[in-house]
DNA sequence: ATGAAAGCGCTAACAC
DNA sequence: GTGTTAGCGCTTTCAT
C-alpha cells in the first residue's frame, strides 16, 4: 500500500507538501506542485479516507435508522435524504432497526465512534431519555414530532390529519367508520384512535384492524370487517397497499365503492393511484429531505410539513 | 474527547491492556478487566470506530450503487442486499448515480480509499474496462451478467425471461406485440429487442416506447400505442408501474382486458398485482441477497438467480 | 513556500 | 498476564 511518505520521497518533497497538494492549498510552488501532481498520477494513488476521517472528527455521512426497508413510506422518507445528501456531498448508510432497542442502540453509538456526523430517525424504538444523550455527539433528528429541545425534527401533524380525514368521512354521512394501523404501540395508531375519539368517539375494538402493512393485510382486514354485523360504511387504511387490498376484496365481494364502502389511503403510493383511490399523501419525501437539512445545519428546529388529501372516486 | 490513554490511565493500567478487555481477549486477569470495565463504564468511553477501521484495513461496510433510489426494482435489491447485510453484520452506503460515470468512479475510488470492503453495483454507468481495475481495492460485484472473470455477478437471465415472455404471447395468438422500456442505453433494452426478434422479428419503431419509469409513462405509452393504425394486441411492460398505467389508459377508452389487449407487467410490483396484471418476477430481492453474499465471500462467481411468470388475468 | 515533528486513537508485535 | 513501543496514514502547528 502506497502512502503519503512515498510520494513525498518520490516526488522530492515533504509529507506536508504532499498533503498541502492534495488539499488544494495554495502556496506551493507550481514546480513542487507539479511533481507531486506527476507522482501521485504515476502510482495511481488514493488518499486513505479513514485516516482522514479520524484526524479531521468528521465523516460526511449520516446513517438513517429505519425499522425495514422494504416499506413504501420509508422507502419514500429514503428518497429525500437521499437526494439531499446527494445535493450536499453526504453519503448515507442505512440502518435497519427491525424496531430492535438493542440494534437501535448500537447504530446511536456509531455517532459517539465518530463513524457518522449525524443520524435520522424515521422511527424509533427507545424512549428519547435513552435516545437524547447521544445528541452530544452529533446532531441527531426525527421524523415524528418531539419536543424536546435537544432534537430537530422533520414531521407531519399526523393528528391533524386523520382529524381532517374523519371530518371528511363523517361531512360525507358515514358514521361507522373502521381503520387499519401498522403497529400498535406506534405513535401514529395512537394517534389515529385520539382523532378518531374526537370525531366519531370511542372506537369499537372490531373496527380497529392492526399489523398491517401489505396487499393481503389489507384483504384480510376487510374480509373481517365487512362480516360484522353493523357493517363498516368507510375504511382509513394506513397506506395505499392496504387500502389497495381492501378495496379488491370488497370488489371481490360485488361491494360498490364508494356507494356500499368508502376507502381512503395513505401516502399516494402507486397502487392507490392506479386504483382510483383517495389518499392523504403527507409527503414524506420532502420529511426526509428536510430532515437531511437539519442534520446538515446541525438544527434543533421543529419543521411541519404539510399533508393534503388527494380526492380520487373512493370516498 | 476521552480515548484509550485516559482509560489506560485512569484503570492503572497500560493502553494494551485495555485494548485486549475492548477485544475481549482471554489473557487478562479479572482484576485488571473489571477496574477497566469499570472506568469505561463510568466515563461512558466508546472506540473510535475511524482509528480501528484505519488500523485493521476494513471497515465491515458496502456499498451500493445504483442509478436512483426511488425506483421500485432497485429498492427491491436493495431491500435483499440490507436485510443479508443486516444478518451479518455489516453496513450498506447507498450511492446514487443518476448513471453520471463521473459520480460513479468517485464511488469506485472510496474503495480504493478504504471507506468500503466492497461494492455492489446494482447498475452501471461506466465501461468493465475502466471498472474492473478497482477489483483490486475490494470486492466488486455485478448485479448484470458479465463474463469478466474479475467480477462476480448476481443476475436473472433476462435474454431468456423475454424470449419465455414473447413466445407467452405468440402462443396466445398475438403477432401484433408492442414493448415499453427504460434507459434506450440499458442493457436490458437491448435484450428485449433482440428476444422480440427473435420471436416476432424485428420491431416496428412505434412499437417500442422507451423512457417508461412510472404510472404516468405507462398511460402516456398507452396513448401512442393505442392509437396506431396497426393496433398492438399486446404491450410488454418494463415493470408494473407501466404496466398499471397501461391498464388504466386502456380501460378508460373502453378496452378488455384481455381480450383487447393483453398487458404483461414485470417485478410483481403492489401497482400490478391490484389490478391483476400478469407479471414477470425477476426475484430482484434474492438478486440483491445473493449479490451480498458474493461480496462478503469475496467471490467472483456467477449466480444466475431463477424468474417466473405469474399469470393473472392480463393475458 | 517548505519541512520537521507532534498527534489523531487505536492495534499488535515484542519483551518480560 | 502485562507493558512498551512502533506503527496505521494522514493533518497541522511551528519554525525557518
Amino acid at each position: 500500500m502506497t502512502n503519503i511518505n512515498d510520494i513525498a520521497k518520490l516526488a522530492g518533497v515533504s509529507v506536508s507538501t504532499v498533503s498541502r497538494v492534495l488539499n488544494n492549498y495554495k502556496y506551493v510552488s507550481d514546480e513542487k506542485r507539479e511533481s507531486v501532481l506527476k507522482v501521485i498520477e504515476e502510482v495511481n494513488y488514493t488518499p486513505n479516507k479513514n485516516a482522514i476521517d479520524l484526524i479531521r472528527g468528521e465523516t460526511k455521512t449520516v446513517g438513517v435508522i429505519l425499522p425495514y426497508n422494504n416499506n413504501p413510506a420509508f422507502d419514500q422518507m429514503l428518497n429525500g435524504i437521499l437526494n439531499m445528501a446527494s445535493e450536499n456531498d453526504y453519503s448515507v448508510t442505512v440502518l435497519p432497526s427491525k424496531y430492535s432497542k438493542e440494534k437501535e442502540l448500537n447504530y446511536l453509538q456509531r455517532l459517539k465512534s465518530k463513524l457518522f456526523d449525524g443520524i435520522i430517525l424515521a422511527s424509533r424504538a427507545n424512549d428519547w431519555e435513552t435516545i437524547i444523550p447521544y445528541s452530544n455527539y452529533g446532531s441527531i433528528v426525527s421524523c415524528e414530532y418531539t419536543y424536546n429541545n435537544e432534537i430537530g425534527c422533520s414531521y407531519s401533524d399526523r393528528y391533524s390529519s386523520y382529524l381532517d380525514t374523519f371530518q371528511l368521512l363523517k361531512k360525507r354521512g358515514h358514521c361507522a367508520v373502521a381503520f387499519t394501523t401498522a403497529r400498535l404501540e406506534s405513535k401514529s395508531t395512537k394517534q389515529t384512535i385520539e382523532a378518531y375519539n374526537e370525531v366519531f368517539g370511542e372506537p369499537p375494538s372490531d373496527y380497529h384492524i392492526s399489523d398491517c402493512r401489505c396487499l393481503n393485510d389489507g384483504s384480510e382486514a376487510a374480509k373481517k370487517l365487512l362480516r360484522l354485523p353493523k357493517r363498516p360504511t368507510a375504511i382509513y387504511a394506513n397506506g395505499d397497499e392496504v387500502a389497495g387490498g381492501i378495496y379488491l376484496y370488497a370488489k371481490s365481494q360485488q361491494f360498490n365503492i364508494p356507494n356500499d364502502l368508502a376507502i381512503i389511503g395513505q401516502e399516494n403510493q402507486p397502487s392507490g393511484s392506479v386504483l382510483g383511490i383517495t389518499t392523504v399523501d403527507h409527503q414524506l419525501t420532502k420529511v426526509g429531505k428536510e430532515a437531511f437539512k437539519l442534520v446538515l445545519n446541525r438544527s434543533q428546529e421543529k419543521v411541519k410539513v404539510p399533508y393534503f388529501i388527494i380526492e380520487r372516486d373512493s370516498v
